[in-house]
DNA sequence: TGTTTGTCAACAATCTTTGTTATTTACTAT
DNA sequence: ATAGTAAATAACAAAGATTGTTGACAAACA
């Protein structure tokens, strides 16, 4: 993801204005490597505008996922996970806890050979590891 | 998944009762390729059975997960999705029409290099390819 | 066949996300 | 600086998926 400034260009190129609670969010997303969901975006956007409303988070995020800034990923929790790191990786997610890791990957992805393919022209391989991490490992 | 005659002796094994609800829902995901919504099974039921509800067909779901009959998975189209095929696999989504088809990979699944684990124990590897399938590729 | 215990259907409730709308705000051109 | 306009906001409702609750019912087993 884009620094706040060229954010700010992008979504002014675009026909959308820059608010205080927009930069705000592009804040919080910032090195973000949590992997928030929209309600802990919401939250953390609450400690600084106690009045943002939870539907101008999912807006906000639904449009820098429109215009690739943002990953949006579902790995079954129940709800959206974000993601700022919008270069090709992967992600370890562990079983007990429940975070999730940025995996960069590029050698090890798996070129799906053709014969097995079933026709399909595929475009894009998301690998997801499953364990256990070093504190819940005892 | 195992036979209906194996599933209805694991079941009483496990204490639990052998109904027709339950029955009917064995045979519907009986050799199903095409990884159906809680709600497409319901469907499915509701021509044998009129009167079940979607909760009956919830409850049996998560025991069949429970116990390691099928997989529940999520691919961020906003349901899960049911897998009677519990052998280690991998999927093929075609981003146009949504359907999933199972990958056998045996050979292809990525080992994941202990200096990039981040200290995780790993036990399972998904991988899920994206692209267009042979009939929405015009 | 009767008793027990788990299951069912019906309904309500929860959670995440999106739709609606009146009001406010950011941007633009004066 | 100011006014005009188009978009964003907060508040609220609504939708879709899944789970909780409960009294009636049926499967299992003696």
């Amino acid at each position: 993801m884009r620094s706040e400034a060229e954010l700010t260009k992008l979504f002014r190129e675009g026909g959308k204005k820059i608010t205080p609670q927009r930069q705000c969010i592009f804040r919080i997303l910032q090195d973000n490597q949590t992997h928030p969901s929209a309600e802990a975006i919401f939250d953390a956007a609450r400690l600084e505008m106690d009045s943002i409303s939870l539907k101008t988070v999912y807006q906000t995020l639904n449009e820098l996922v429109e215009i690739g800034e943002i990953l949006s990923l579902d790995f079954g929790t129940g709800a959206f996970r974000f993601d700022p790191n919008n270069s090709a990786h992967h992600h370890l997610i562990c079983t007990k806890c429940g975070q999730i890791r940025d995996l960069q990957l590029a050698n090890l992805v798996p070129e799906l050979p053709s014969e097995l393919a079933q026709g399909f022209r595929v475009s894009k391989a998301e690998v997801t590891y499953r364990g256990i991490c070093v504190r819940c490992d005892n």
